[in-house]
DNA sequence: GCCGTTTTCGGCCCGACTGTTTTCAGTCG
């Protein structure tokens, strides 16, 4: 766990034990707030503590984050340096410890979790059953043999409702629901939102809007929703709201039999379906897109202005009447599409990915930034691919093709070097004979440049795989980490450093190693590698295969302010893996990447040009600062570099 | 517990669904 994590979890903890002991709900909120604000902080705020060590200074730089304020910035501080929270460990003393576990079952929230501690003496989920069998829980007040029986079936769930899904395998459930969707007579339209749409690396829950204003058509949208296949519970079926989870399929590439749970059964998902009119189809897809701190900020922007939003519209407020605005047939003055939402608010369309609540809302995200933002028709070359050499299932032709096909003037073959014998690495004589055959099959495909590079293994120690001289004849190199990834936080440091150094070097490639909801891969000092990675013109990669992301967005967006340049990469090892560049994309859009940031993008002369170190594209820290990169700043710079960068979103006490 | 172009006190987003109720509390997103 990194280390804003932990301290994001020990106020989200004492956040729940705070509810549970009856405490003011809104300063439960606030700890639940500060620990979501932390999560997606891009700095280390160990390191800010650290580096700060006049405590006035750590305290004032932690203020800056909105939701933090003086008695959150003292407790982080505490974290930082004790390892404990004292108000948390004496929370912790006053509840049982498994009622959080309590917490988690579907349905049971904070009130009725409450009520089975000091009204029965339920502590945890054994004493729970217990009372379940004895018939007792029925005693609590406003519970009925329903509720029961739906606690008891989620008890048996437990743990499922909270395992989060890669966002690759989502997006395919999403589409494919909503193919499905669309396909409905009556059906005007149909999209996805959600933490999927905003491109977040996992989710917990996928939702799709259906625009109809035909009642029928209605009814039968809700209806395929239920009896979809894959639907292996109906949780809710309203008139407008019908939520199921959903059987997962699974990746034969990334399966290790761990992703099956204990029973032997595979993982579900919540999918919620909404079913809107047409006319506030904008305004719904808006709401449930969120962030749900996006979503706050915007409505507050909106009461500022004197109007209300919700997910049936933007509407002039009036405070007289307590009945909501659409039940008053007061007409909106902006729903049918997310543009003129945004615009009636004074705000551009703010990509979904930007919806974090981390300042997107505020004054400073300019059109012009977000016109710059990096896309998927940017992409001109792919850097990191295998074939069949390695662990690929594509021939060099077959790779190149499909990469013309959508569009690309570069194709740079990287099979794996000689250390990665599990992907058939290549030693330094298979290496020579394979850029024979690059070379070979350029004479064989117009239109295309078919690079011959290397995915060199950084090894333990940052040397890299193959001797100097082999390096030099390469195209390219990306030099990745591939073993060793359990290295302490200093050790990976030097590692990577040493391989960024290297003159060969012109990519690092998935710089932590980690994957996704599997392995945490390495921590480097972040800032170090960014800085060297600057220095010496490397570029960064993001690794587009959703099992890694890597770098994840918070690092991309740390990259940026430090003055690298990004690559975008699919990693091509099968002909699917190329599809994989939009979620690539959106991590860097989460970052705030300009297309002019991303190597990918270059025309083909630039990129080669680079390549062969004829021209620099590092900004370096201070010329992205200029720039005003990334297109979103956190409500402060986190860190020195990138202080110079934006003035403050606004500033809070003087 | 946080926050401020109504503010340093008094607010804090808002609606659907469920299951239990004859009008609403709790949960969820």
């Amino acid at each position: 766990m990194s280390s804003n994590a932990a301290i994001a979890r020990r106020l989200a903890l004492m956040a729940q034990m705070l509810d549970l002991l009856g405490e003011d709900s809104f300063r439960s909120s606030a700890h639940a707030r500060a620990s979501r604000a932390i999560e997606d902080w891009p700095a280390d705020l160990h390191a800010i503590v650290r580096e700060n060590a006049a405590g006035d200074t750590a305290k004032a730089r932690l203020m800056e984050i909105d939701g933090i304020g003086a008695k959150m910035a003292d407790k982080i501080i505490e974290f930082v340096r004790t390892g404990r929270i004292a108000e948390g460990d004496e929370l912790a003393a006053r509840v049982p410890q498994g009622l959080l576990e309590l917490l988690r079952v579907p349905g049971l929230g904070p009130k009725t979790v409450r009520a089975m501690w000091t009204e029965l003496g339920i502590v945890d989920v054994a004493s729970l059953k217990a009372k379940i069998a004895d018939g007792s829980l029925r005693s609590l007040p406003r519970m009925g043999q329903k509720a029961v029986d739906k606690i008891a079936a989620s008890l048996d769930l437990l743990g499922e409702a909270d395992r989060r899904l890669h966002i690759g395998p989502a997006s395919v459930i999403a589409e494919s629901l909503v193919g499905l969707m669309k396909s409905i007579p009556g059906v005007a339209d149909a999209a996805y939102a959600g933490s999927l749409r905003r491109g977040r690396e996992t989710v917990g829950d996928i939702d799709v809007l259906v625009a109809t204003g035909d009642p029928a058509a209605a009814r039968a949208a809700g209806e395929a929703f239920r009896t979809m296949p894959g639907v292996t519970t109906v949780l809710a079926a309203g008139e407008s709201k019908s939520s199921v989870r959903v059987a997962v399929a699974r990746d034969a590439r990334w399966d290790d039999g761990q992703s099956a749970d204990a029973a032997g059964g595979g993982q579900t998902v919540q999918v919620d379906l909404r079913i809107v009119h047409p006319d506030a189809f904008g305004a719904a897809l808006m709401y449930f897109t969120g962030s749900k701190e996006h979503n706050v900020a915007m409505r507050q922007r909106a009461l500022s202005m004197g109007l209300t939003l919700n997910e049936y519209g933007l509407f002039p407020e009036d405070s007289a009447s307590t009945e909501p605005p659409q039940s008053r047939g007061v007409r909106p003055i902006a729903a049918r599409t997310e543009q003129e939402v945004f615009a009636k608010l004074g705000l551009p369309w703010i990509p979904p990915e930007l919806r974090e609540g981390q300042g997107d809302v505020a004054s400073h995200v300019a059109p012009r930034q977000i016109a710059e933002l990096v896309d998927v028709p940017h992409i001109r070359a792919e850097l990191h691919a295998h074939t069949t050499a390695s662990d690929g299932v594509l021939s060099i032709i077959e790779l190149a093709t499909r990469a013309k096909a959508r569009g690309f003037h570069t194709i740079a073959v990287t099979d794996h070097s000689r250390s990665s014998t599990i992907a058939r690495g290549l030693d330094s004589g298979r290496l020579r004979e394979h850029i024979k055959a690059i070379h070979a099959a350029r004479q064989q495909i117009d239109g295309i440049t078919i690079l011959a590079g290397s995915e060199v293994d950084i090894l333990a120690d940052g040397s890299l795989d193959y001797d100097d001289d082999l390096l030099a004849q390469l195209d390219i190199v990306v030099a990745s980490p591939h073993a060793a990834l359990s290295q302490d936080p200093a050790t990976a440091t030097a590692r990577l450093l040493k391989a960024i150094q290297h003159p060969a070097t012109r990519i690092l490639g998935h710089p932590t190693g980690r994957l996704v909801l599997r392995r945490q891969g390495l921590e480097p000092a972040m800032d170090e590698l960014f800085a060297a990675a600057a220095e010496h013109d490397v570029a960064m990669e993001i690794n587009a295969h959703w099992m890694r992301l890597d770098l994840r967005d918070t690092h991309a967006r740390r990259a940026l302010e430090l003055g690298c340049m990004l690559a975008i990469n699919c990693d091509v090892h099968s002909p699917g893996d190329y599809d994989n560049l939009r979620f690539g994309v959106m991590t860097a859009r989460r970052a705030g990447a300009p297309a002019g940031r991303v190597v990918n993008t270059l025309d083909h002369d630039t990129l080669h040009k680079w390549l062969r170190r004829e021209v620099r594209l590092s900004p370096g820290a201070s010329e992205a600062a200029r720039g005003g990169t990334p297109a979103v700043a956190p409500k402060t710079a986190p860190a020195t570099a990138a202080k110079a960068a934006k003035p403050r979103v606004r500033s809070k006490k003087p």
